[in-house]
Parts: structure tokens; C-alpha cells; sequence
DNA sequence: AACTGATGCAACCGCTTTTCT
DNA sequence: TAGAAAAGCGGTTGCATCAGT
């Protein structure tokens, strides 16, 4: 088994930091940068590993860490972000300006699952928790038992998760809920606020790349009531920031045009911007994603032709998003910033991204 | 007042991923 | 391109504190 080389050093401290030792390194980070972390305890003069020191900084230190306790609106986001990304505490923090991964997980551990069950909802898939579950004896051994099983066949599909940028997009990008229970619902509750809201900020928190960092009480403007409401609308959406210059949204449950709702890029006019799409063409796309859904619940024809049916989606996404800039979901050919340019890329895109959606919205 | 169990938090451990050489 | 080192991540543990008895 292959230990941490710094590990091996037995005159390393561990345990608790005394305030001198977290002086020292304030202090050498303050005026140095951490640079190679494994250079800065002896850099700092401090018996500590570079492992320990960067944890140290990371959830202690930082100077812009916002500590105290949670606000119920993040309390909430927290538990919308669990629903979508599952355990990835470090992608759920990134959402949340100021706490530290650790400081969710703790959070999640040791109250939301609390509250989540107590409002019957099972914290591991995010569905309700059937009525004849909720009174059996020794329910919360089980649910621990559950919990690890779901949570380790969790780890299994995220194990072959890959580029960081997906992950936080797969929440934004394309989502189903026929019948969402409370947390299915959140990426096209968020959307569909964000593209109602005449405050464009309103959708920042999908952008890793923008670097904004943002105050969930201010720069969240939707309540989050509304996001948990359960919706039976099939929305198709892509999502707006930095990186995604369009949001154009729909709603199957409608077919009425002023449904379509475009919002324009910043800077962009509207000609320059406009999606043109008929109502046989939205037809069609949704029923792409009924095939998408069919894959959901069979995988293994989804990786037999998972292939075949990314090339045949392909078109209708640069259909929705002509000549886009967007560099991640879009596949375009002409964009050298595009993730995937190739049907096989392509294939594994999505075939990745449906293993977590499955786990995501597995109730669907 | 002393004990005990529950709780929350900080830190560690081991593994994976990314970067460097 | 391969191997090593560093960074990052999530699960787990240990300890301090608090509430109940």
C-alpha cells in the first residue's frame, strides 16, 4: 500500500493545530504563496506534512472563508447540489463561496441526512421514503446499511466520471423529471427561475469557470421553496454564463411558441442570438430524450448503441445552438474549444454522463 | 458532581487524479 | 511515454463539548 512520502516522517506532528503553528503558516502563506506544498512546512518551520498543512490552510486558514453556521439557503442548496452530484463534496463547495468541502460533509452527516429523513426523504437517492420503511424497527441501522450500498454503487458509476466542468453541468444541461419527488425536480426548477429572472447573476452558480465568487444570500435570488415544488414538465434547457452564451429553454408540457423562451447572451443582439425552432422540431428533440430516457433504464442497450445514438443527437444539439462558443456541452465542429469533436468522444460523453444521471434521478 | 452517550468538528488516511520530469 | 511526486478527494476517526441521567 503506498503511503504519502511526507507520512513516513515520524518527528511530524499530528492532531490538533496550536495557534502558533497555524501563525506560522498564516504567516508564510501570507507573504509567500503555498507554492509546492510539501516545501511549505519546512519553509514555514513547522513539524507538520505539506498534506496537512494545505488541509490546514484549505479549512481553516483561508482568509476567505465564511464561518459560523449555515444559512438555510444554504442548507438547502446543499441538499439540491447532494441530489444532483451526489457525495462530491468538493463540487458542491465550489457552488458554496467560503465553506470547505469538509465543513459539507460534516454538515451532511451530522444534520442534513438527519432532516432529510425526517421529512421522509431518504438522503441517499433523494426519494421519498416509503410509509411502510419509515415505522419498522432499527430503521436507522438500515438506512446506514442502505446508505452504504447505495452510496458505494454511487462511487462505483462516479469512478468513471471524468472532466470536472461536466459534472457541474450535468445538473444544468439536460434533465428529465416525469414525476420528481423533491430533489429530481432541482435542475429545471433552477433554470427555469434563472431564465425568468431579469438578473442574469441569477445563474452563476453553474459556472465553475467564471471564478465569480458570489453571496448565496444576495446573489441567489430565487427562493428555494419554489425549487423544491415538484414539477411533471420535461424540460430540455441549456445553460447561460461565462461559458454558456445561451439559455434557451422549453417545456413539452406546452406546445404553445411563446413557451420557447430564448434569453440573449450578454452583448449579443437579438437576430444574433435567436433560435429557430419549430414546434415538429421541439417534437423531435423531446422525443430524443425519450430515447435518452429509455437508455436510463437500459443501460446496457445504451452502451451498445450509445454510439450511434449520440451521432444521432448531435445534430438537434447544434440545431438548438447554432454557432455557439460554448465549450463544453456543444459539440460543434467548427469550435476549437469543443470538448468532443469526435462521434466517439461523443459516445463517452454520454454514456458516462447517463451512468450519472441514472444515478442521479435513478427514481425517475 | 460524576458518569455516559450523542453530537459536531477538525484532522487523518488511503486512494485517485493530475502534473512534472 | 512512463514513472514519480504532488495535489485533490471522500471516507473515517478521534476528541472536545454538551445534554441527560
Amino acid at each position: 500500500m503506498r503511503r504519502h512520502s511526507c507520512c513516513y516522517n515520524q518527528k511530524l506532528r499530528k492532531g490538533l493545530w496550536s495557534p502558533e503553528e497555524d501563525e506560522k503558516l498564516l504567516m508564510h502563506i501570507t507573504k509567500y504563496g503555498h507554492g509546492c506544498w510539501s516545501s511549505v512546512p519546512k519553509q514555514a518551520g513547522l513539524q507538520r506534512c505539506g498534506k496537512s498543512c494545505r488541509l490546514r490552510w484549505i479549512n481553516y486558514l483561508r482568509p476567505d472563508l465564511k464561518r459560523g453556521t449555515f444559512s438555510q439557503e444554504e442548507e438547502n442548496l446543499i441538499i439540491e447540489l447532494h441530489g444532483v452530484l451526489g457525495n462530491r463534496w468538493s463540487q458542491i463547495a465550489a457552488q458554496l463561496p467560503g465553506r470547505t468541502d469538509n465543513e459539507i460533509k460534516n454538515l451532511w452527516n451530522s444534520c442534513l441526512k438527519k432532516k432529510l429523513r425526517q421529512r421522509g426523504i431518504d438522503p441517499v437517492t433523494h426519494k421519498k421514503i416509503p410509509e411502510a420503511e419509515k415505522g419498522s424497527g432499527g430503521e436507522d441501522n438500515d438506512n446506514r446499511n442502505q446508505e452504504k450500498t447505495a452510496e458505494a454503487s454511487s462511487n462505483e458509476l462516479n469512478k468513471s466520471d471524468d472532466a470536472t466542468p461536466y459534472v457541474q453541468n450535468r445538473a444544468s444541461s439536460m434533465s428529465c423529471h416525469h414525476h420528481s419527488d423533491f430533489m429530481g425536480g432541482f435542475p429545471i426548477q433552477m433554470i427555469n427561475h434563472a431564465s425568468s429572472s431579469s438578473d442574469s447573476n441569477s445563474v452563476n452558480w453553474y459556472s465553475h469557470s467564471s471564478g465569480r465568487s458570489f453571496d448565496i444570500n444576495t446573489d441567489f435570488p430565487f427562493n428555494t421553496t419554489s425549487i423544491l415544488t415538484p414539477t411533471t414538465a420535461t424540460n430540455l434547457f441549456l445553460p447561460t454564463d461565462s461559458s454558456f452564451l445561451y439559455k434557451p429553454s422549453f417545456s413539452s408540457s406546452s406546445n404553445s411558441p411563446e413557451n420557447i423562451s430564448n434569453t440573449a447572451p450578454y452583448g449579443l443582439k437579438e437576430e444574433q442570438y435567436q433560435i429557430h425552432m419549430s414546434i415538429e422540431e421541439l417534437e423531435e428533440l423531446s422525443s430524443k430524450w425519450d430515447e435518452y430516457y429509455y437508455y436510463l433504464h437500459n443501460p446496457v442497450s445504451m452502451l451498445a448503441s450509445s454510439e450511434s445514438f449520440c451521432n444521432e443527437i448531435k445534430p438537434d444539439i447544434h440545431h438548438l445552438v447554432p454557432d455557439t462558443p460554448g465549450p463544453i456541452m456543444l459539440p460543434h465542429h467548427n469550435n476549437n474549444n469543443t470538448k468532443f469533436q469526435e462521434p466517439s468522444q461523443m459516445a463517452s460523453f454520454f454514456s458516462k454522463d447517463i451512468q450519472k444521471l441514472t444515478a442521479a434521478f435513478g427514481h425517475i
